[in-house]
DNA sequence: TGTACATCAGTGAACGCGCGTTCACTGATGTAC
DNA sequence: TGTACATCAGTGAACGCGCGTTCACTGATGTAC
């Protein structure tokens, strides 16, 4: 169970990953829409009823890939991390990257945030979300902290109860106009339903999150 | 046909209306799930076949539906213009109708932006949408007039091709923002999953509002 | 004003099929001795 | 090092059921004459 087997033979080897990048595969081929366990089955070369070795149900399956999805997206907002930025431009770039990402996967947003998974029964998806919120939480903080020490923002505690109040409702704030942009666009209704071009979104993304972040005030 | 019989009889009278609003009632106690036609030709009274005589399909029934959605929330809008408000406490404004509208029907929300009807297939449902979103542009560019006669945006055309290319650019941007904080609070992933108060999202409109309205470069 | 007839708008039953799930099974693998 | 046996991880077939859709029908309604 712990390697993988290379030749081919009864045993899959590891099967859970194969369902997984299967499972992944399907859902940015094909929509929400024909996404049956049977032919996540077929693409991944085991029979029908193989799945239930792994998983309860399909539902757990899903919920599991869901919580994949959370991790790719969040992987991409800290390698944004990473770059040599001011924190705002930051939060700029991790805004695109999750818009890039729902562009990219549009099923799986849907997946994640939809209501086709009750994230209620799965603590590892719960956690995953969580986590990811948590990535934009701690940047918004960082441009906070900064901006307490430049010129942006003044010193003092301000009527949301401290910076970290402050930090989850500028977060809050900015994941809605961001998420609300990546929804809008997958589901065609930016641009009178045509695919808007990278360009218009980039320049979106760039004034709201500038105005949000620097326009509330204190 | 046109006029509804009273007493009971073999022919209903206004069936179509009856399974819009049998349709619109169970859509708001059950979620899209268990959101099927029989159980609205159960709450309407009728037998599963009688539908058929109204419309092609059950996408057909849902597209119409939906399209009432885009009218019922376009109403909320068109009330808060008759209000007096400032322009800018209108956009404020329109956009906490618009969330109370998805808070109270989260599952009418996802009919209309979700992709369980095509809307390429139903001009009706697409003249809808683009309607209601002519409401909010609409009141956008008014506010830009007021500010080009007054002092928050200077009078020259910016960068983005005129007031109306303007006004377009910064109604996606509030139309995001708003459809956003919808999103995430229907799904529940604002505040970790427990329904928002709402003094918190309308404090979050308010001031999303203001810093994209006001906080945007021209 | 009554009769014949076309059409409309329902009924009740059944069809069909997609699809998740279960069941008895079997080959592969690991381990005790 | 080989044998016996438990357990694991698959297979193939079928089940079951939800649910949209269709079909032949029938009662109600409108209209021509």
């Amino acid at each position: 169970m712990e390697k993988a087997s290379i030749k081919k033979s009864y045993h899959h080897g590891d099967l859970k990953k194969a369902l997984h990048a299967a499972a992944l595969a399907l859902i940015s081929e094909k929509g929400s829409r024909g996404f049956t366990l049977a032919e996540i089955c077929k693409r991944a070369g085991v029979s029908i009823a193989a799945p239930y070795r792994h998983y309860e149900s399909k539902e757990a399956l899903l919920a599991s890939l869901a919580a994949e999805g959370y991790s790719i997206l969040d992987a991409g907002l800290q390698r944004v991390l990473q770059e040599d930025l001011s924190h705002l431009e930051k939060l700029v770039e991790m805004g695109k990257a999750y818009v890039r990402f729902a562009v990219a996967n549009p099923s799986m947003l849907h997946l994640m945030f939809g209501s086709s998974v009750n994230k209620d029964n799965y603590a590892e998806l719960d956690r995953a979300a969580k986590n990811t919120y948590g990535t934009l939480v701690k940047q918004v903080y960082e441009f906070l902290g900064a901006s307490l020490d430049g010129d942006a923002v003044s010193g003092a505690p301000g009527s949301f109860g401290g910076n970290l109040a402050r930090a989850d409702f500028l977060s809050m704030t900015l994941w809605s106009f961001i998420h609300g942009v990546s929804m809008l666009e997958i589901d065609r209704h930016l641009n009178h339903g045509a695919p808007q071009c990278e360009e218009v979104l980039d320049r979106l993304i760039r004034h709201g999150t500038i105005a949000i972040m620097t326009g509330i005030p204190q």
